[in-house]
DNA sequence: ACTGAAAGGTAAAAGGG
DNA sequence: CCCTTTTACCTTTCAGT
């Protein structure tokens, strides 16, 4: 299972994953090379997945983001519907969702005019979707990840 | 503005922050100091905004993921309204958001049980929260950043 | 703005308690 | 399971082009 030197190493990496592994053993008071065998556990047990660099949307040019609701015809067309939705790359999350959508996606978009596009010429020509419904993100107060 | 090896470097280090710049380096004929210099200018560009590793919220035990749009009594009510979902560790994002709901925010929990009690002990009491509507989330089957 | 070499630091692997 | 040591690789810096 998870000890604490885990938890301290998981909630270090979770802010900065460059951090030294020197840094973290002096912190805890152990090696570094103890570090090292801790988070290689870690990986092996599929608790830490992967690392990555934390972008900007805003500065990639992306100046909307918002969370799009669809409903689908039927119940067996998630798969169809996911792989259409996989070739948008704006699609960045989704979701099947209880309740009143089928599928909850994430997106980003330049401006107004290409959402507006993406929801007309790409989204709501997709066969299996029945509706969508749009929810604009004015700001993201929280972004934060999971305490271990 | 950003060229096409700076895009190049983020969507490596998109996928895997640890990539050496050595071998980011290699595969566009540049040195190892130019990655390095790329890097740091993005940084200060804003562009990247930090590096994180990604953890298995399934993995440290939370089965249970879901979004819930939380309607409020009133318009100015946001700020003392995020700051007791700022309280709640469950709560990983959160954004105000046109539309139906005031704020949608994104949750963890261990289980269903814990998802109860986190609605009608700690989600509902919150004198400025109205009303509050749950789509428990299946499955994710797109998780990726937006391309550079 | 990129390169190449030098210096320092880090990760990864091996061996021992 | 943790430590120390070792090796190889990497980042970072800086003078030069």
């Amino acid at each position: 299972m998870i000890d604490n030197l885990d938890k301290q190493i998981l909630k270090r990496l979770q802010h900065n994953a460059r951090t030294s592994y020197a840094e973290i053993a002096k912190e805890n008071q152990v090696s570094p090379a103890t570090i090292h065998v801790r988070v290689e556990k870690l990986r092996k047990a599929g608790v830490i997945t992967g690392t990555q660099v934390v972008t900007s949307a805003k500065a990639l040019g992306y100046s909307i983001s918002c969370f799009i609701g669809i409903i689908l015809r039927q119940a067996g067309d998630y798969p169809k519907a996911l792989e259409k939705l996989r070739a948008l790359p704006e699609v960045v999350e989704a979701y099947y969702t209880t309740g009143q959508y089928s599928i909850l996606v994430k997106i980003f978009v330049k401006d107004i005019d290409a959402l507006h596009r993406l929801l007309i010429e790409r989204l709501q020509v997709i066969d299996e979707v029945q509706s969508t419904e749009t929810l604009i993100s004015l700001q993201q107060p929280i972004a934060r990840q999971i305490e271990p």
